[in-house]
DNA sequence: TGCTTTTATATTCCATTTCATATATTCATA
DNA sequence: TATGAATATATGAAATGGAATATAAAAGCA
């Protein structure tokens, strides 16, 4: 039977790799805290594709159907299909603009606010929990991280784009 | 056509809520990350489960099927299937404890290694470009704070768990 | 204008993932 | 030690998600 080999070069965490490596942290800091929050959106009802759409809408004026996959983090085609569920269940509702007759605009409905609004209110208790043990500047500092994160890789996906373009 | 609410109380950001939301902010960056190096993993020739398998067992002994299940951050049911297409590849293997006749241990193998090496060495080099932008401690302080999140929030289920196991 | 390319959404098909449950084994204890 | 509860893994059916493609509209341009 194999011992495990350690991979890392000199002067590197001793620890087992994923222990330590970002995207791992944030997987799985992100999966154990969501974890936890979804059994409170499922308690009410919701399921969490749509609590996540209602979430993005909630205030904004409407988006096309493209920018709110993006922003939920959702195939388009997978999108279109919780759309039409949540549009039968009229949470949200679909609409054409007059600019441009391929797209459409998707809006939060009264009703979805109704109920998106209260776990809004629950999901701000969960994060202050959940950031308990965290100290002092801590919570800003890791939003403000993260914030940087995610823009960087928007501005590489934008740049590789439009690379692909030039072609 | 309604205008957008704002929900917040006083004194909160002004920009819309998943904007600031924590579990937003962890899923949109491990998101954005995650895509780009997926994108190297499947050049060559893994699945991103496979990697994520790999990874996880690359530097350990072995590991138990549900220990192993909740390091990846997969149902239990699911890892099951997973090292069955993993297995058939060669690139883990299954064997039986002496103590326990139920548990099943995996194993990465030594083809399993060899594919997965260079790819470590892949998401060394992703990391680095990936924080690039960040200054100085921040990639530490990030880390430090996001393990934090991950063990705090290991305390809480496994108490939870605890409270169940005496009703 | 007509033609080609690009963009936005929907649809179809297939792989993945989950949920509930089955099976096997171990544990606790009467 | 027999019995019921708990634990580890596997299995099958059903839901979900993703890749490729179809359809429709707009944009670019010869």
């Amino acid at each position: 039977m194999r011992q495990p080999t350690r991979i890392s070069t000199i002067g590197e965490d001793t620890r087992p790799f994923v222990e330590d490596y970002l995207l791992y942290l944030l997987a799985a800091s992100s999966h154990a805290l969501s974890a936890e929050f979804h059994a409170e959106v499922k308690r009410r009802g919701l399921k969490i594709n749509e609590w996540r759409v209602l979430a993005c809408l909630v205030d904004r004026p409407g988006l096309m159907l493209t920018e709110l996959a993006g922003l939920v983090l959702f195939e388009q085609s997978h999108l279109t299909k919780v759309i039409d569920r949540m549009v039968d269940q009229g949470l949200v509702e679909r609409s054409k603009t007059d600019d441009d007759r391929r797209k459409v605009l998707i809006q939060i409905t009264d009703q979805g606010r109704k109920i998106v609004e209260p776990l809004i209110v629950a999901a701000r208790h969960h994060e202050k929990r959940a950031v308990e043990k965290l100290d002092g500047a801590e919570l800003g500092l890791l939003k403000h991280i993260l914030k940087k994160l995610i823009e960087g890789r928007n501005a590489a996906t934008v740049t590789a784009e439009n690379q692909n373009a030039k072609k």
